[in-house]
DNA sequence: GTATCATTCTAGTATTTGTTAGAATATAAA
DNA sequence: TTTATATTCTAACAAATACTAGAATGATAC
């Protein structure tokens, strides 16, 4: 038994395995994965936020699904679209933490969207937790509001990049604001750092999403 | 600024992150990887255990290389390959249980290569360990001697599948024993529990492999 | 019925990938 | 020098993939 060391089923194994794998092999489906973990979106806006055709867009959703990466479910006219887990946003972080560790090209193109440095933010979770709880900090949710809705990190404030020229009167300026976004790869929380220091705020980058922030707690 | 949306930024990105995705997304190259995350390994004993020529092994193992996730390292005649850090065999564990936890198919095909049900052994990490450290199992690792040197699960025993039907007598028939071999899609455990149990003795088949161990370990 | 949202089908194109094979090359041990 | 180990180059083939476009189809809301 078992002469051929098992070939045909371990082929078996394997192939399934990497069905997740091509899952995760595109750009584009990453993106969208990404956008997912914000929370469950319709074809249309995902399509609108990752710069594709809906037909595209519709493509790649159906090799996620193959891989049994998202859910669907139809709300009247429109189809959301969904993780079909935690484990599923785990996995995004999971390999962009990877590849943001040994990929120097990655590296550097992070870099280059960096803002300055932040003294004045603690880089460690529980520290920021706690000056956000002590209002210390103003912990500043960019994003569409209802992203916000959806899930946001502990005792942030939503004011969309898009609307926050006009609510700067709703900030402190004698406290830091520390913006955050979508993720590393999200350029909103970027944007708003320079317009909140144009403005004479002291602001801070969080690169860290929501999914960053779960998947450091789950451990 | 960023009227585009970042678009080409963000195209380097998730391109970027894509590359750890596409070196997973190949069945050769999981197996690999699984192999690799027992410890270094020269080629000639990959493309071996893998099932493939030594040029397809090279090949893919380039694909691994630049994708930053395997390293070498040359001694004497042969190259040595390993993983490039604990990250990627956690990743590989995130994969494989994601692929798991979604896919029927995986599903069915394992439990095709599943033991009888084993009522003797605890399924709880915790549980199983402070039996070890009492000696009331005896965890069995039946995976080539060389592999248990460089890395085993606390308290394992070490002997190897092809010497385990000679080397019965040293393993006592009033405790149960707990074989483990590389992870689930390795069958070596199965067939030791296979042989002890035509034997008389009391044997249960352990799924998790160093790699799954440690991963776990670490949340 | 009409408009909106989404998928599917067909079709085409360009690119990449997995695999095998033969020949050449590089490294180092014996 | 010979041998074992490993990579590279060339070539070739089949298959899959990413993307675009046009047209048709379904489902739902109004």
């Amino acid at each position: 038994m078992n002469m051929d060391n098992g070939r045909k089923i371990k082929d078996v194994l394997y192939e399934q395995v990497a069905r997740i794998g091509k899952a995760v092999s595109s750009p584009k489906r990453l993106e969208l994965i990404e956008l997912l973990s914000q929370g469950e979106k319709t074809v249309d806006t995902l399509s609108r936020e990752a710069s594709i055709s809906m037909k595209l867009a519709s493509a790649h959703l159906r090799e996620l699904r193959n891989a049994q990466l998202v859910e669907t479910d139809r709300r009247g006219k429109n189809i959301f679209y969904r993780l079909a887990g935690k484990a599923v946003s785990d996995l995004w972080v999971n390999i962009h933490t990877l590849a943001e560790e040994r990929l120097v090209e990655l590296q550097m193109a992070l870099q280059k969207i960096a803002t300055e440095p932040n003294d004045l933010v603690p880089s460690d979770r529980e520290t920021l937790m706690k000056m956000a709880r002590r209002g210390e900090v103003v912990v500043l949710d960019v994003r569409p509001a209802d992203e916000y809705l959806m899930k946001h990190l502990p005792f942030a404030r939503s004011i969309p990049l898009d609307e926050l020229r006009h609510r700067l009167a709703e900030l402190p300026k004698d406290r830091p604001i520390v913006a955050y976004c979508r993720g590393p790869y999200c350029l909103m929380a970027k944007d708003a750092v320079e317009l909140l220091r144009r403005e004479g705020f002291s602001s801070a980058h969080l690169r860290d999403g929501v999914a960053e922030w779960e998947a450091a707690a789950s451990r």
